[in-house]
Order: C-alpha cells, then structure tokens, then sequence
DNA sequence: TTGTAGGCGTTATCAG
DNA sequence: CTGATAACGCCTACAA
C-alpha cells in the first residue's frame, strides 16, 4: 500500500486515514504541544500509524527546524577505563532531555580529530562534547562552528575559548603528595602520563609545589613521563625501583599506572605500602578491589559528562553564563599508602 | 553575506563564485565520482566554499537518498569493562568506511531498550548493533525495521531472527573448567553473572558438562548467581569459602567477578592460588595487571565488533550470506589457577 | 560544461 | 478544526 519505495511516510498514513498531511502531523504535534484535532481525527490517524508501523522521519523534521537533538561526543579512548563513566553521563543527561549522542574517539590523532569535527558538523549535531587532548595540532574550527550554530564544551581542558567543566588538578595533586609527605615519605616519585597533557602537567606541578611546600624540592623530586597505561606504570616502576636507594612512595597520574605499579612491586619482591606507598588517580573502579585497596583522588566523571551537557545545552539556549564550571575532587584514603618502614 | 538565517547554504556558495547550485553540487560530487567540471569553474567554487566555510547539508542529503551513513550500537552498559573493546571494533569499522555510530545505553532495561529502538529507526539509521540482553521483554519491533529498511545485527545473542556474531560460550566454559579439572580441583564452583542471561546460562551449561565428564556431576557442582560485577563476585566468594569442605578453584562468568573474588579471598586470608584457584571470563585488560596474573577466557570483542559491522553492511547490500558468525575463543594460561594445595 | 526544476518527508502559514 | 502549499538544503534528470 504505501508508495514511495519501500519506506511508510506521513503520505502513506494520510491516505490510510483518508486526511490530509497537515492533519496527521498535527495530531503527530499534538502530544506536546496542544494543537486542537478532533478526536475522532485523531483516533483515525492513530489506528492508521499503528497499522502501518509509522515513524516520522526525524531527517525531514531536523531540515526544517533546524535541530537535529544529536550531541557529538569527542574521547580519546573509550577503551580507556576513565572514559566510559563520563560518557554514561553525557548519555544519560542527553537522553533524558531527549538528545542523542553520536561517539567519537580520536586517539588523539589531529587527523582524526579533524574528520570527525567536520561529520558532526556535516550531520548538524547541536553541539559537541570534547574529552581529552591533542587538539593542540587541530586547525581551529571554531570559525565554522559558528557558521552552523553547533556548540561547543571543552570537558577537562585547560586551553579553549570555549565553555568548560573541568576539575582543579593542581591542588588535588598537591593534595594527594601532601598526603604521602604527611606519612612521612621523603623520597616521593611521580608517574605521570605523555608530557604534552596538560592533566599531567598539572599533576606533576601540584606535586613539585607539596614538595616544595615540604622542603624537599630539590633532594626528592623525581618525574617520569609514559602514557596512561599499565605497561607504561609497570616499567616506569621497575626501574625507579633499582635506584639507590629507592622512593618509598609513588604518586601516579592514573590507576592504570598504579595498577601498573603494584605489579612491578610485586614482581621486584616489594610489598604495598610495607616497602612502597602508591597513590593513584582517577578512582575507577578496580580501586577498591585490587589488595590492597588503592588510595586515589576521585574525580567526579560521571557528574562532569553531566554538567558538560547543562553547559551545552544553556549555550544552546543563548544562555552564556558559567562559562568555567571546577567540580570538586576529593582524596579517598585507603590501604595502599602508609608510613615508610 | 548569508542569505539564510545564520547558516551558509549550497546557495551562497553558488552565489559566490557566481555558478548555480547545480554545479556546486557537482564540484562537491566530483571527489568521488568523476562528474565532468572545468577546472576554472572548479577553482571558483573550491575558493568560494573555503571563504564561506561551507559544510553540505547531511540531513538534505540523506533525505534525499535514503542514507544517513549513520549506525545505532546498542549496548547494555559502556561501564561495564566488557563493552569498549566491542564498541571501539564497531567504530573503527563504521569509521573506516564512512559510517558514525550513535551510542545507546540500555542498562538491559526493556523500556530504554524500546525507546532507543524508536529513536534510532525515526532518525532513520541505516543499520543497527545490538549487543547484551534484556531484549525477551521487548515487544518485536521487527515489522516496523522491516518498513524503513533498516539492518540489525546482534552479538553475542542467542535468541534472535537476525544474523549475530557469537561465540561458543558452551565449550569456552567447558575447556576452562577442563582446566580446572586437569588441574587436580574436584571442588569446582561457578559464580554466574544473571541467571536470565543466556550467556550465563550457556557458561553454567559448559561448566556442568565438564564436570559430568569427569564424573564429578553431582558431588561437585555449585552454581551461584548474582550480577557481573565485582560486589557481587565478592559476595559469593565469601559466603562460599565458609562452607567446609570448601570449593579448591572458582570458574566466575567474567573477570569482574573474578576480581571481586580476589578480594574476597585475600580478606578471608586464603592464597591465591595455593588456597584457591580462580578462573575468569573476558580476559579485560587488567587479568594481566592483578597478582597473581589472571588466568581467563579471551574473547575477541574487538574483532567481533568489526565483523558485526561487516554482516550489517553485507545486509544492507543485499548480501544475506554468513547468518551466523562463530569467533574463536581461548583459554590465557596465567597464575591463578594451579593443582589444589 | 552548466543551468532549471522537481522532489526527498516534514512542519508552518494561511485560508476555508 | 482541517486542507493546500511553500519552504528546509540538497541531488539529479533533463535542457540548453
């Protein structure tokens, strides 16, 4: 019955309920708005789309209103275990405001980065959520987001003139080194990740300020640079671990790395926290299952994808307030950071 | 200089390099196929789109062509470790081929899951990926697929008229507590994930007939259910090393749970794996990361991710071969499991 | 090689 | 309360 090939439209419905398109469309419209249509109108569209199994074509509407309620989300990693809470919260408060989301992950490949910026704007998304780095190398789209009304909020980085939610990674490092010079720990090394993230930066910045804070700058500073990996916090360890004599605390720029950490202390004979302390970053879930329980900042991801959202939405609404929003982090203390022996 | 309302359109780009619409349209088509434009006229435009920082219009296009190069992926939790390997396969392979993905978090609740369906078919997604349960309580919206032309594959399912991507969970399961068994263990426990996933089941089923082969059926077999997560393997863990005699080795459905498991176990004082074995399923990138190393099931999520892309374009060309594709899976020989004390 | 015009599936405006 | 009809931004015959 239906004409065009293959595919039921508003046409195919109208003509089942022997109306007109505007009509079906209105009685379409009428559940949020309130738009009059007699109900015996409407009862015989319903039965109609029913029998046809009718769905409006969400294209043809986005041409027209010029919204498409599609969010793109920009990550590194997905398989990076700090990303997938963020990207639950972006979902969850996109799709209960009725957006969707299309996922990028990047690698933090410009090229990539580029590709994909110039689909979403090919697509129309409303906005963009972007996590994580490597955007340093990207030619500015900004320009041309502008041009097609596409919004934009950083999550997490420091260097955009655009909105963003971010979490203050200076003091929360300077927080968790305090923590460990609190202990007792005098030679403190610090595991970071690829020099060029402005995260590690800033990690390895509020560690060097607790250190100094300490007086113990000069004489304890130790930094490595690696990525966010496991691999790259075991290796890291095993060497810094047959130096003489040895940190008896690290303080890692992710789990991952710590959870390379603890591996590498085992396989060198040290025992967590008798021989060495090991501070984390992140909280993920593995923190508290791993023995023993890892002492790491937590960092309020999930609330962050949501309020990255609010942003995007409010900016989409004109609305240009809070144009930086700082989420607390907070210290969560548990067994894998002691006194030095 | 726009004319429309804040957007650049095809037409102020043909009004600024002086052509039609038509050509401009052509020089765009022109990358791909070889649509005759002089070179001159082609110079006008390409400069004219650059200045203007023009973006075709996807929507139109896709309306006007049936295609939105868009796939919906459909999964039960992106937390749940199991999944980023799996959704970064679809990805790369929708990428790969000109395809974006939108994202859908189900938490295998029926109503979500009906929801998304809607979204993604009014949004007219060439295809779909289903991953993960929770669709028995889904009404069958099959028929509506069927109207809009739209292809759906799923992974890792059992009951489903579509073409699926699987693995032999029955066998994987029966090799890891064959392991176990070889090992010396006639005390054998299987801590499950949900009792309605048909994963879990299929697992359980593997387990026992392992168990019977050895002649071990009814002595040895302890099924406990619960969810996949690491709480949950916890729980289990404990209660079940109370009993006396306890269970010398644990076959958990995923490493979630076996993780939870290690904890449970170190609490309760016992060794891993001279007090207890323990034996996981997924091999997640942290089995090994936790000491001692995790010995798993490995399952090819990337790879079946990518392979459900293929049958899904396979489909939507007409292609209906390979209904059902079978990965391999393997068994990681790591530390954990070893001949009872 | 380039321009004109019709249509993709909707919604919105205006009459009736 | 309902029905024509003109857009939305683009592609594709068909003409020129």
């Amino acid at each position: 019955m239906p004409r065009t090939k293959g595919t039921v439209s508003i046409r195919d419905v109208a003509a089942a309920a022997g109306v007109s398109v505007a009509t079906v469309s209105r009685v379409l419209s009428a559940a949020s708005a309130d738009v009059p249509v007699r109900k015996e109108t409407r009862d015989k569209v319903e039965r109609a789309i029913e029998e046809l199994g009718y769905r409006p074509n969400d294209l043809a509407r986005a041409l027209l209103q010029h919204r498409t309620a599609a969010i793109g989300l920009v990550v590194p990693d997905i398989s990076n275990p700090y990303y997938p809470p963020l990207v639950r919260g972006v979902e969850d408060a996109a799709s209960s405001r009725g957006y969707r989301i299309v996922l990028c992950n990047t690698d933090r490949d410009p090229a990539k980065i580029s590709g994909y910026l110039d689909t979403l704007i090919k697509t129309r998304v409303d906005g963009i959520v972007v996590a994580g780095g490597g955007w340093a190398d990207v030619p500015d789209r900004t320009a041309v987001l502008g041009n097609y009304r596409t919004g934009l909020v950083a999550v997490g980085r420091h260097v955009t003139a655009h909105p963003s939610v971010r979490i203050d990674n200076v003091a929360a490092s300077r927080e968790a080194a305090g923590h460990l010079i609190g202990l007792g720990h005098r030679r403190i090394a610090f595991l970071g990740g690829p020099a060029s993230s402005t995260t590690v930066q800033d990690r390895a910045q509020g560690y060097r300020d607790a250190l100094k804070v300490a007086g113990l700058a000069e004489s304890g500073a130790v930094v490595r640079y690696g990525d966010f990996t496991e691999e790259s916090g075991y290796a890291a360890t095993r060497e810094i671990l047959d130096v003489s004599p040895p940190p008896t605390a690290l303080l890692c720029a992710n789990d991952r790395i710590a959870l390379g950490a603890y591996a590498a202390a085992a396989d060198a004979g040290r025992r967590v926290p008798v021989d060495v302390s090991i501070v984390g970053f992140d909280d993920t879930p593995i923190a508290r299952y791993v023995r023993p329980t890892l002492t790491t900042v937590s960092i309020p991801t999930y609330e962050m994808g949501g309020a990255a959202v609010r942003m995007l939405l409010a900016q989409l609404g004109g609305n240009t307030a809070s144009e930086i929003e700082t989420m607390p982090t907070r210290l969560v203390v548990r067994d894998s950071a002691a006194p030095p022996a």
